[in-house]
RNA sequence: GGCUCGUUGGUGAAAUGGUUAACACAUUGCCCUCUCAAGGCAACAUUCAUGGGUUCAAAUCCCAUACGAGUCACCA
């Protein structure tokens, strides 16, 4: 018997070699310099933020050259499988926009390439697993589980290098015959990847980010093809699908960066040219004292329904996930605020090697920023999609209000300096809700300053509101004639001269008009006060002054 | 334990042998000011994990040590 026997009794059906397959999926048509690229992850939990970078990055790299971004879907690992992580996945691509070209889903295939589905292609697979075993470049194995365990143990005692290789092999040297006499026996096996790698020689490879790397060559037998569902190992389905789908860099986490010189020699054995690396360093978090691989359990900004949650806009998330990645695009975003970010030259290079801490004030930061610029009208759209779909209190209250929640959100925002009150959407409701009648009826608190005599502050606003205030004046006017019954008061109207001799007041400016904010919003911190009272206009104001004779 | 990578301020980081170690975020203070936000100004690493070495000159090159991270599954 030969090896090629040997393959034929493992996979009878399987006819197409490697060699059909390269015909099947050709090299593709593309302009010199065009990167295809994919996110390829296993729907083995939900998406987060290590996740969400890689999936940026390709979607940059791709779209900066002209090439092709195409989603797959590793799903060899049936058993981890999470119920709605696929669907996860596609919601936030479509969310923030970063879709891919190419992609299988609900039964829709896009793409030329596909299946777009690991488990969809098994066949294919096993066309390449015949391949080698007919060479003898692979070979069933039948080490138990229990006989592992015991060669690792013995192994990690006697400290010795831990995997199968060399003497360690035991089904390595079992001749075609014997292999096959021990399946037909209905022995359990897998398919192992017969290395001709040397531990003491030295190859360099050279990733995109990390720069030049000299590794020992692979010299492990390492499983390419798991007995019971015959699916491939991540290793192999990377050798073949990113062949076969013709991928020219691989953009993966840092985690895989041990396991390149087994890849190498899979491609060598194929003779297939590798593809470009680039592998992405971990979003660790701080924890105390400690530093740590961001976790999906402790953290809860790690998965991405974090941000959907919380309202970040998505542009905020994206330059704040790219920020990292990338170490110069805060600078390039500086200078081309209005440009797509995948506009941006991604360079691997410039991405660190070491993780970074995923920052959420920066996050902030970047979010108040954007949410600044945006027109109120444009803000409101978005404070009420959210809302929509996360506080169905805030949703009905705000669009009951529409015109008044615009006019308020449009306070000091237009003009070179907005206000930059806002990080997310969740968090408008919390200083703007003593605008709205419908969210008085709360436990109230009024936050005072100087001033907290009840009939001091009544007398004040009586005054004002029946003999001062009047909805049509213009904000200089306005501030007149609070100047003047502030005076008329005794109250210093300017801060400077109060400052000198503050004891010949019974106040300051400053003090005046806090009382006037905290019987409209109980705050002591609010935006421009005449604004305000603009959009509450005198009925309003008049009902909040008796709230406050009630409540206080 | 083996292999690989890393270590610049609270955080992200720039600088790739040559004056006072960019910039951004955060923090603090001051100014402006009817509060807040915004804005303006300023402070914040005498030092680049530690110890040696090379050099006229080192955060930058070399060596050692320490610490941290990743990986060593029929998981990806």
């Amino acid at each position: 018997m030969t090896y090629k026997d040997l393959a034929d009794l493992i996979f009878p059906n399987i006819d197409k070699t490697p060699e059909d397959y390269e015909k099947i999926y050709p090299e593709r048509n593309l302009k010199e310099g065009a990167k295809v690229v994919r996110y390829a992850p296993s729907p083995t939990g939900f998406m987060h933020i290590g996740n969400m970078m890689s999936a940026t990055i390709n979607y940059v790299l791709a779209k900066s050259s002209g090439g092709v971004f195409f989603l797959r879907n590793e799903d060899t690992d049936q058993a981890r499988t999470v119920e709605g992580a696929v669907d996860f996945i596609h919601h936030i691509l479509n969310h923030y926009n970063i879709m891919p070209d190419e992609y299988e889903y609900q039964g829709k295939v896009v793409g030329e390439y596909g299946p777009y589905i690991q488990s969809e292609r098994i066949e294919i697979y096993h066309a390449f697993v015949k391949y080698l075993i007919s060479i003898g470049r692979a070979y069933p194995c039948f080490l138990t589980p229990d006989e592992l365990t015991e060669i690792r143990d013995y192994q990690q005692k006697s400290k010795k290098r831990i995997g199968i290789y060399g003497k360690y092999a035991k089904c390595r040297d079992l001749t075609p015959d014997e292999a096959a006499k021990r399946i037909k026996n209905g022995e359990k096996f897998v398919i192992r990847f017969k290395s001709q790698g040397d531990f003491n020689r030295k190859f360099v490879f050279e990733d995109l980010t990390q720069g030049k790397i000299e590794f020992p060559e692979n010299d492990l037998d390492v499983p390419i093809m798991k007995s019971g569902d015959l699916l491939p190992t991540y290793h192999f389905a990377h050798l073949v699908d990113d062949h076969l789908m013709r991928t020219t860099h691989v953009v993966r986490g840092n985690e895989w960066m041990s396991s390149v010189p087994l890849h190498y020699e899979l491609f060598k054995t194929f003779g297939y040219k590798m593809p470009k690396y680039i592998h992405t360093s971990l979003i660790l978090k701080k924890d105390g004292d400690t530093i740590r691989k961001i976790s999906k359990r402790k953290d809860p900004e790690a998965l991405m329904f974090y941000y959907e949650e919380k309202g970040y806009p998505i542009m905020a998330v994206i330059d704040a996930v790219l920020t990292i990645a990338n170490s110069n695009y805060e600078e390039w975003r500086g200078n081309n605020p209005d440009k797509p970010f995948y506009e941006f030259p991604f360079s691997p290079k410039k991405m660190s090697p070491s993780g970074a801490l995923f920052d959420l004030d920066k996050l902030d930061n970047i979010s108040k920023n954007y949410i600044a610029k945006m027109k109120a009208t444009e803000l409101y759209q978005e404070y009420k999609n959210w809302a929509e779909k996360y506080n169905k209190e805030v949703y009905d209250i705000i669009s009951k209000n529409e015109t008044d929640t615009i006019k308020f959100l449009n306070i000091e925002r237009n003009g070179k300096k907005p206000r930059k009150d806002y990080e997310n959407y969740a968090g408008i409701f919390d200083k703007s809700w003593y605008m709205y009648d419908e969210a008085w009826n709360r436990d109230i608190e009024y936050h005072l300053g100087k001033i907290t005599d009840k009939d001091e502050i009544i007398k004040i606003m009586e005054e004002y509101l029946d003999n001062y205030y009047n909805e049509e004046d213009l904000e200089e006017e306005w501030f007149n004639k609070i100047k003047e019954l502030c005076t008329k008061m005794g109250y210093q109207e300017n801060m400077k001269v109060y400052k000198e001799n503050p004891n010949n007041y019974k106040g300051s400016i400053a003090d005046f008009t806090m009382v006037m904010r905290v019987v409209l919003t109980t705050l002591d911190m609010t935006p421009n006060l005449y604004d305000i009272m603009q959009i509450l206009g005198k009925e309003r104001m008049k009902k909040r002054l008796e709230i406050f004779k009630l409540k206080y």
